[in-house]
Parts: C-alpha cells; sequence; structure tokens
DNA sequence: TGATTATCAACAAGTCATGCTAGCTAACAG
DNA sequence: CTGTTAGCTAGCATGACTTGTTGATAATCA
C-alpha cells in the first residue's frame, strides 16, 4: 500500500474527497501487518475518532480494495481481512489464537497433477494451519 | 468418503438411523467430485424426493463431516463445499464459471520464509486460481 | 462562497448457516 | 409387531457479515 501521503494526493486525483476518515484509514492500515477485519479496524479508529461509522470503515475499505491499495483475504472463518501487503504473499494462521503472519514461498509457481487440461492458472493462494510458538507455550 | 453401504453401516453402528434422505445424500456424494454446496446438493435431491428439506441436507452434511467423511471446503466465494474425496488435495477454480478441480501438489511440505518462529504448521491450503479451457474458448 | 460529496444514523436486506418448535412419521430394538 | 425414540418437515427465528438506502447534516475543495 501507499503511504498515508501518497493515498492524500491519490484519492484527491481520483476526485475523491479528501477526510478526516479516510485519512485515519489510510494511517492505521500504513505498515498494519495485523490483517485486521472491518470490525476490529472500526474499533480501533473509533477510540481516534468517536463517532465515526463502520459504513464508512467498509466504504473506505472497499475503495482502497478496488484500487488495488489492499487485498482482502477470506481466510475462511468468519470475517475477510484486510491487507496492505499487496506483494505476492502467503499466510500462516494459528487455529487457536487466529494470529496471522505473512510468509513468501519461493517454489512458485508449483506444479500439480490432475484432470484440468487447458486451465490457466492467474493466481495462487496458501494458507498455512497450525499453532503459533505463543498458544503451544500456553497450552504446554 | 466410504461407500453408501459402508456409511450406512457405520451410522448404525453409531445408533443414527438410517433414513431414506441419509441413504439419498450418501449416494448423491459417492464419486460426486462437482465440490458441491449445501444447497446445490439440495437441488439435486429434491428432484429425486420432493419433499426432502434443505435443513436435512445440512444436518447430514454436518453430521459426515464431524465424521470425517466429507470435507468442507471454504473457497472464499460465497457457500461452503462439500468433498467427499478427504485426500490430501487442493483445488483449482474457475473465476469465470466457478467449476472446481482437485488437483495433487507433489512439492509438499511447502518452505515458506518470514518472521514465525516456533510455528507449527498442521495443514496447507493451496487454491489455483484462474480461468478453466471451457471458459477460455467461450471468450475467444 | 457555493456545488458537490461524504458522513452519520437508522433501518433494511441479502446470503449463508444454524437453532427451535410442534406435529407427524419412520426406524429399529426387543 | 409394537413401543420407544429419533428423524423429518414446515415455519419461523436468530446470528454473523456485508451492503444498500434514505434523509439530514457537515465538510471538502474549486
Ligand atoms: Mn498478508
Ligand atoms: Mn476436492
Ligand atoms: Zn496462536
Ligand atoms: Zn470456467
Amino acid at each position: 500500500m501507499k503511504t498515508p501521503e501518497e493515498l492524500v494526493a491519490r484519492f484527491r486525483k481520483q476526485g475523491y474527497k479528501v477526510t478526516p476518515q479516510r485519512q485515519l484509514i489510510f494511517r492505521l492500515l500504513n505498515g498494519n501487518t495485523a490483517h485486521p477485519t472491518a470490525e476490529t479496524l472500526y474499533e480501533v479508529a473509533a477510540q481516534q475518532m468517536p463517532g465515526i461509522s463502520l459504513r464508512t470503515v467498509y466504504q473506505t475499505l472497499s475503495e482502497l480494495s478496488a484500487m488495488g491499495e489492499v487485498q482482502h483475504i477470506d481466510l475462511g472463518s468468519g470475517a475477510v481481512r484486510f491487507d496492505p501487503n499487496v506483494d505476492d504473499h502467503h499466510h500462516l494462521v494459528c487455529s487457536t489464537c487466529g494470529v496471522v503472519h505473512d510468509v513468501y514461498v519461493n517454489q512458485t509457481p508449483l506444479h500439480f497433477e490432475g484432470d484440468v487440461e487447458g486451465f490457466a492458472v492467474h493466481s495462487t493462494r496458501i494458507v498455512f494451519s497450525g499453532e503459533c510458538a505463543r498458544c503451544a507455550h500456553l497450552s504446554a
């Protein structure tokens, strides 16, 4: 994702107004590695800006997603998560606490076997599930 | 997944009654490579057994899932899909028509890099997205 | 300053999945 | 064969997540 300053410029250029709400969300996403849901991002935002609406958070995330500034990741466990890291990367998910980490896989493109003649692969999504070190430690 | 006959035995052994509805679902899933949703499975079932309820389809799929006879796959696009293939395999999804194919990846376990010391990986899920041959042909 | 757009609140709707009730029916043990 | 029990269906409700709508207010930016 671009920096908050670059996003301000980009929004203005596209005819979107630069509101305090949008700027707040830009800042909260900047360098954010937590893979937050709209809801959790809203909670953090509401602390710094009481009165901001969940609807606006969803709206701004959709705009950023449409612009390719964030990706939205469906890990198949509840709400969609948003990721300002738009590099080619994959995810490691702790089944216990739900924490999500970025990981990079070098063996791509992967080879596969199957009855799928003529299929053109455009993207590959890998999710590793397991138990993080902290959860392993707590349950020991 | 076990054969319908084996499932009948297994259900009986666990104290579950063997009803025509359950047996129909066993048969519809047997060798099924379509990765159906509960809804689509219900539609097929209802043709052969008018009056069967969607609730019962969901219920039986949950039971089979709890028994490990089917896996449920969340591809992040709408409803969960059910898969009687419980081998270690992955999926290829056409972004256009939504068809899902089984694929087998040999390079597992995959290596990855990232700041994830001590994480114990229990499972890996790979989804390849792209365009199937039929959709490529139609759009050409 | 003025036109445009965003925001908010409140409410609705849609999708997917599950829960609950009541009454009827069917399975299976004895 | 029969009684007990479980499962079935219809109908309605709930829940999580997400998006749409409307109308009033406020802020942005040319
Ligand atoms: Mn990420
Ligand atoms: Mn499969
Ligand atoms: Zn954990
Ligand atoms: Zn296709």
